[in-house]
DNA sequence: GACCATTTGTTGTATTTACAACAAATAAGA
DNA sequence: TCTTATTTGTTGTAAATACAACAAATGGTC
């Protein structure tokens, strides 16, 4: 066994933590940056979907972005063929934010793929495309209850 | 720019998640595994290089040492030579554990990889230790209260 | 249409996470 | 040796995260 889950949780975290620091400059508090983008990305996307893209639980997600939406980077309007779901859309200072967050983004992109050649770095994102879809499938039976056996 | 760092943020994430719920019912609470699993595996290892090996921060680590310690999972032992430091050890019922958390996540390594050939394996990993260096100077950098510039 | 499972959203609560600030031991430099 | 910077560890505090439990709307099935 490699420790390829091992690299994949350090750079997570590590990016992770850099951008938390990075973003306070904007009052975005810790993992805000994530809901934004999906959102604004995905506008009129609802919260049940932002935390399954991003593999948070859905009560997680439901308060990251009641902040968003207090803190007024984000709307949450009625759907008017379905009185239970809320769309969510970015606000003019959402909009206005993003672009700092994707150059952010850009930067660390180009940090952590230093070094790596055009084809390694396509051949490294198709890889992850099929590992993530190998665990999401898992991931999704677990958060349903589902016990995994082995 | 490709979507490399979303990928693994969506990896980790759900890895992690997956592993948190399997984990407690060895009475591991969040985030635990990750500590025990790097203490047994370098016994004598201080917390501050544990922080530094997982990119948590030093408080983090701290906090969760001392629950593994609480709970009897792990150990602080003096250092002859240095006051200022604690040796951490993993404890008998902490070696007892080490194990179950190995299987579970060769389970997620056989999950995470299913489909992928050896060598493409090999290419993976290879890649992402270069990401994981070039991204680990930055975190250190950025930890220090350095700042980037882009 | 009535019934039931699923989807979507919320609130209460416990826990983890991290920043800030501090303290003490050690290492480094003059 | 004295002074200063660095390393290592802790505590106070604020916030995010997730689980459990609940509620309500929707969708499917008979």
């Amino acid at each position: 066994m490699k420790e390829i889950l091992r690299e994949i949780g350090m750079i997570a975290r590590a990016l992770d933590s850099i951008s938390n620091i990075e973003f306070k400059e904007f009052d975005l508090t810790k993992g805000q940056y994530l809901y934004l983008v999906r959102i604004c990305e995905h506008p009129g996307i609802i919260q049940e979907k932002v935390a399954e893209m991003l593999k948070v639980d859905r009560t997680t997600a439901a308060r990251a972005i009641q902040k968003l939406e207090h803190n007024g980077l984000v709307e949450k309007r009625d759907d008017p063929h379905n009185r239970k779901i809320n769309r969510l859309f970015p606000t003019a200072k959402g909009e206005q934010v993003f672009p700092y967050i994707m150059r952010e983004h850009a930067h660390s992109d180009n940090v952590a793929l230093a070094g790596l050649s055009e084809t390694e770095t396509d051949v490294l994102f198709q890889l992850l495309q099929r590992v993530r879809k190998n665990v999401e499938m898992d991931w999704e039976s677990v958060k349903k209850g589902n016990k995994r056996e082995y």
